[in-house]
DNA sequence: GCAAGGTC
């Protein structure tokens, strides 16, 4: 019996016969290049019966066939795009692989059964298939098995070989459809885009404005973020800071509520906590603490620490590992999976790296007993083990080098054991506010030793014993602001696709290369981190896009994820890859429809972002294709005007999302249009922004670069607000959402308006809906680590006076007396009704023209008897009650008073310039 | 001159 195994690439054959053949095999030459074959005498005694078979192994370089319209309609001219998606698609094997499948057909001329070893994927399968139709045009009697495996290794192998089974169609049917859907979609929109835009925006004379299904969400990522940095709002906070010297050590304690918004409440809680500033040691708690060692390395994983450790692009990065994988260095670069095989031969690879001089010695430990199994993430293709060295390699340079590097530290810190310490916790309590701190003694540093990467320091915390009572060396009222969140870096943007289904392990450094080439995204260096910004181009496609406003998104990974969900169906066998294309293909054309019909959005869109000249440069036109209406008679009442210029022009002067930023940096930057106008440089922790008062202060300033956030922002009516008002669009394109300010602040009880997709996958859009700029602090805008925490719910925007406030654990509030001695004692207030150390923080006055509860709006006094900002003591201004010059004694509270000099008075200044 | 997915 003679049977002939294909595989998926070169490799995959050498090292599968290698393993079938026991070391007894001989090579040929083919007549493509890369490809041997390989024969050998293989014992079969399983299903394919019991008998000495001959053996020939070769195989393929990936897909076989490529796809592409027919004749008819392949020039760009020839047709309507819209005919492309039923135009006739053709099938054919390119001319650099004709000698690839000239060596099949020779090879499947004599052989009984054709096994395929291609990985075990879904394009696997395809590929698989391809093989089929090549060498059944020659042998039609052909038997076709499929042999799986999940790692190759000899028993695995053996396994897979003895015990084939048949070839998925439906898998390849799916990928078949994805071909289909990817080339009809992409090629319609890319010369819609191209030919319109081309034609309409002289700057794109030239330039390919392709569209893809994927490149599209990359792009929209890249935009989301950068209208979260534009439409950020710096916000101030309060903490109250303690500390304590002792044992020449100054040891920080932070405060449990972390930070507050009110001012005042800060304020209180702060002269509450100076009045009895004697801190208590509530708890002291030693425990044994891990540092978990890293998971085994994916390609995914790799482009990603890759480019934040080693500061190179993910495409960068993995075409270095793809070369040092030829040279037999790296295991395939290509894989998902981050477990082991359980019959994984670590050992031998591990000895392999003895003799390194920078890790060997940790490498003998490992042999010497110290290693550990590595941990097992959660994924795995079936096809690749996760990235490792197979051999040492000593006289690599530069880059090559650093990413070796990288892979085989990566490995044997897989293979050591977690970093081991001792954390101690230490909880005091100030008159009932509670603040905390910790130290750390690393006991074993284990994978860190050979793991540079990771970082974990000792930070030593003096003796503190449970009960014992001392005076803090300083307790200080501090002020903070809220950072803006950073552009996109590439290893955010590798996660975030990796995380959407956009793109696979070997395609998504491609997709970010390809919007860099078509000049959507700027990849921008600050600080030695690269950032994602994107181009006028870039935002204008997304904005425009936007701004038609599809059921589906065309920027958004959604429509990439249903392509995925549908394959998965032609999978499962819940649809036929027929039904799937007509269902998708009808859905396509209707987005195609809405799109033609109503782009002339986007050329005003791109046109408006890249205004490198006045809007009359925008050629008048229509998209391509020949169709489209002028006058979009859908589109929003901006563009209702019949005539091309005056639209833009008032779109200017409107102040629409791109206006006022558009006008102002158009001027005298005729023709550098994507130059002309850089977009905020990445900014990092304790960066501000433009405050917000001068940003929206004064509607006429059309020079300001306000970022994307619509002044008087054109609405879609789709949303009311409480006054009757319409709903303004935000850079999603979709109504804005209102809410009301639930936080404590001078803004509490204010409605605004935000992005109606929440604050993960919306656009950060924020405008107040009651017309008024900017009282005191708008509604805190995310920074990157508080983008994850849940807003709080949010309350009516009024309350029924018979009521009592809920705090913001959503629960009624109780109502409290002021039992200190002072100016408010008496005075009631409400607060949250849970237990001490469980609540949420919430304060406020009961009487309306008390002092907190005032929250600085309407008239609110910054002198006069009894404000906040005087002594609780005599009532005199000028010093805080712990300083009391007129209380017996003096009594300063140690030194405390730093807090007041220093964080103190500027918080008190902080207040006095909001109440103007 | 279009896409995305394999691989060299």
């Amino acid at each position: 019996m003679k049977i002939l195994c294909v595989a998926e690439k070169p490799s995959i054959a050498k090292s599968i016969s290698e393993i079938l053949a026991g070391g007894q095999r001989t090579a040929r030459r083919s007549r493509a290049q890369y490809i041997q074959n390989y024969d050998f005498s293989y014992q079969l005694a399983g299903p394919l019966g019991r008998c000495h078979a001959d053996f020939t192994m070769t195989s393929v370089l990936g897909h076989l066939t490529s796809s592409d319209f027919e004749d008819r309609v392949r020039k760009w001219h020839s047709c309507d795009p819209f005919q492309l998606f039923d135009a006739r698609i053709e099938t054919y094997i390119d001319d650099k692989l004709k000698p690839v499948a000239q060596n099949l057909k020779e090879e499947a001329r004599r052989a009984d059964i054709l096994m395929i070893w291609t990985d075990c994927d879904r394009e696997g399968e395809h590929i698989g298939q391809e093989i089929v139709n090549v060498c059944r045009e020659v042998n039609a009697r052909l038997r076709v098995k499929r042999a799986r495996f999940s790692a190759i290794i000899p028993a695995q192998i053996h396994r897979a070989c003895q015990n084939p089974f048949e070839l998925d169609v439906r898998q390849a049917e799916a990928v078949d459809a994805r071909i289909s859907l990817d080339l009809r979609l992409g090629a319609a929109f890319t010369r819609l885009q191209t030919m319109t835009l081309q034609q309409r925006v002289p700057d794109l004379d030239g330039k390919v404005i392709s569209y893809g299904p994927c490149q599209y969400p990359t792009l929209g990522f890249v935009c989301d973020q950068h209208f979260r940095v534009q439409n950020f709002v710096p916000e101030t906070f309060w903490y109250i800071s303690v500390g304590l010297e002792r044992d020449d050590n100054n040891v920080q304690f932070k405060w449990s509520r972390g930070h507050l918004f009110d001012f005042e409440m800060a304020v209180v809680l702060y002269e509450i906590c100076v009045e009895s500033p004697m801190a208590r040691v509530t708890n002291v708690k030693t425990k044994p603490t891990q540092k978990w060692k890293p998971l085994p390395l994916t390609t995914v994983e790799l482009q990603k620490s890759g480019s934040r450790l080693l500061r190179l692009a993910p495409k960068k990065i993995l075409d270095i590992a793809e070369k040092l994988y030829q040279q037999g260095f790296l295991s395939y670069p290509r894989t998902e999976t981050d477990q082991f095989d359980k019959d994984f031969d670590f050992m031998s690879l591990i000895r392999k790296q003895v003799a390194d001089p920078a890790w060997g010695g940790f490498a003998q430990r490992l042999v010497d007993g110290d290693f550990a199994r590595p941990r097992n993430g959660q994924k795995n293709d079936k096809a690749h083990p996760p990235i490792h060295p197979t051999a040492h390699a000593g006289n690599l340079q530069a880059d090559e080098k650093r990413v070796y590097e990288f892979v085989t530290r990566r490995f044997l810190a897989c293979c050591s054991t977690n970093g081991e310490g001792q954390s101690t916790n230490v909880d005091i309590e100030i008159a009932g506010e509670k603040f905390t701190t910790s130290g750390l003694v690393i006991l074993a540093r284990n994978y860190l030793e050979v793991y540079p990467y990771d970082k974990w320091a000792d930070s030593y915390l003096p003796n503190f014993q449970q009960g014992e009572q001392f005076m803090p060396s300083y307790c200080e009222l501090k002020d903070g602001q809220t950072a803006s969140p950073a552009y996109l870096t590439e290893a955010d943007l590798v996660g975030l696709m990796d995380k959407n289904g956009i793109g696979t392990d070997a395609t998504i450094a491609e997709h970010i290369a390809k919007i860099i080439e078509r000049e959507y995204v700027e990849a921008r260096q600050d600080r030695g981190a690269k950032y994602l910004v994107p181009s006028d181009l870039g935002i204008g496609l997304v904005v425009g896009y936007n701004q038609i406003g599809f059921d589906r998104s065309l920027t958004k990974p959604h429509l990439r994820r249903e392509t995925e969900h549908r394959m998965q169906m032609i999978c499962d066998g819940v649809a036929t890859k027929n039904e799937v294309l007509q269902d998708s293909i009808m859905q396509y054309q209707e987005v195609y429809i809405k799109a033609k019909r109503e782009f002339e959005t986007v050329v005003q869109s791109v046109g408006r972002y890249m205004q490198e000249q006045p809007a009359r440069a925008i050629r008048a036109g229509r998209p391509a294709g020949g169709g489209a209406p002028r006058g979009n008679r859908n589109n929003n009442d901006d563009n209702d005007d019949d005539d091309d210029d005056d639209d833009f022009g008032r779109d200017n002067g409107q102040g629409g999302g791109a206006r006022g930023r558009g006008r102002g940096r158009g001027r005298g930057k005729a023709g550098t249009t994507t130059k002309a106008r850089k977009p905020a440089a990445p900014r990092g922790r304790g960066t501000t922004t433009k405050g917000k008062g001068s940003t929206r202060k004064d509607p006429d300033d059309d020079d300001d670069n306000q970022g994307p956030a619509p002044k008087r922002p054109r609405t879609s009516g789709a949303n009311t607000d409480n006054t009757g008002g319409t709903a303004p669009d935000c850079q999603c394109g979709a109504p804005a959402k209102q809410l009301v300010v639930r936080r404590e602040g001078a803004n509490k009880g204010r409605p605004f308006w935000t992005c109606s997709k929440g604050q993960d996958e919306g656009c950060g859009f924020f405008e107040w809906a009651d017309g008024c700029e900017n009282v005191a602090t708008a509604p805190r805008r995310t920074t990157s680590a508080a983008q994850n925490r849940p807003a709080p719910p949010l309350r009516p925007p009024s309350r029924p006076d018979n009521e009592g406030p809920q705090c913001s654990c959503g629960m009624p509030a109780v109502q409290r007396t002021v039992q200190k001695a002072g100016p408010n004692q008496g005075k009631t207030f409400h607060t949250c009704s849970k237990p001490q150390g469980e609540q949420c923080g919430f304060f406020e006055w009961d009487d309306p023209d008390g002092q907190a509860g005032d929250r600085g709006r309407g008239g609110r006094a910054d002198d006069g008897g009894g404000q906040s900002g005087d002594c609780f003591k005599c009532g005199q201004s000028g010093h805080w009650a712990s300083a009391c010059p007129n209380e017996d004694g003096g009594n300063n509270r140690g030194r405390s008073s730093r807090g007041r000099g220093a964080g103190a008075s500027r918080a008190r200044g902080g207040k006095r310039s909001r109440g103007r």
